[in-house]
DNA sequence: AGTATTTTGCAACAAAGTTGCATTCTTAAT
DNA sequence: ATTAAGAATGCAACTTTGTTGCAAAATACT
């Protein structure tokens, strides 16, 4: 079985074209993607609505995490096997945001640090987004 | 002269109805704002394209700082007198989303904590986002 | 293979954001 | 106070983004 089908199975999702390619997508990229980045590489083979649904799913499924933006343009990108199995979510890495080549990444293994909130807030997730230059165009 | 009008004068900004008005919104919110929020509180008076480029001015002069989210409605919040006088950003701060109440808030008191990027990476600016339930919805 | 269920595509719509241009308002200098 | 130059606003038209209902197609299960 393919990578792409026992995702979707062990998510008890039904495998379609269209689930297949997009996961697809996300597995061949190195980045973090924008719906408009999936729409402008599957328009041609799937409905736009297709992929709102698709990434709303796989979202709620968790087989993606998105990355806050301030661009409104909110990024998705795979969770890790570790992630993905597990059931919810351990989503405590770094993202990296490079000014350059615009590129949002996963920084897998720069962990969150925590953070003491002041008296009476209760904590349930942390998001953590650097910009700066990467390691690409930096060089 | 009125608060409002020495925040545009040191901005050098000319001084206008729709400035004033939309500064006078940020002044009297205890969170951060949308340009959706901004638009409900005023769009009998002001022309959404006048908001749309207010906010883009008082951004690009340092007046109001942008929160990243996941919901595609990028929040906006005042900077505090050190930020704006200082000419650019220290916007070091946590900013809190409460699941509840939905309300964005600055949390000016808890600094971001520092992190170590992979070889390569230059780090510009941090962001930082918690999400969880605020001190108010707790209680 | 056949059927219940899920997913997809289409159409129509709603909301969000952008651009150019004519008019109005601000500013600063007389 | 008046006025001229420049900046900001409103309007219209448009593009992009996101949503919803429903019929048709695909999938999964027996």
């Amino acid at each position: 079985m393919s990578k792409v089908q026992s995702i979707l199975k062990n998510s008890s999702l039904s495998v379609t074209a269209s689930r297949k390619r997009i996961l697809d997508i996300f597995l061949s990229a190195n980045n973090a993607l924008a719906h408009q980045d999936i729409e402008i590489k599957c328009a041609d083979e799937y409905d736009r609505v297709t992929i709102y649904r698709t990434l709303q799913t796989f979202l709620e499924k968790g087989i993606i995490h998105n990355i806050p933006t301030t661009d409104n343009a909110v990024r998705y990108a795979l969770c890790n096997d570790a992630c993905i199995s597990s059931g919810h979510h351990h989503d405590n890495h770094v993202h990296f945001r490079c000014d350059v080549c615009g590129k949002t990444l996963c920084l897998d293994e720069v962990m969150i640090p925590s953070v003491k909130l002041p008296v009476g807030y209760a904590m349930k997730e942390i998001n953590m987004v650097v910009s700066g230059t990467c390691k690409t165009c930096k060089k």
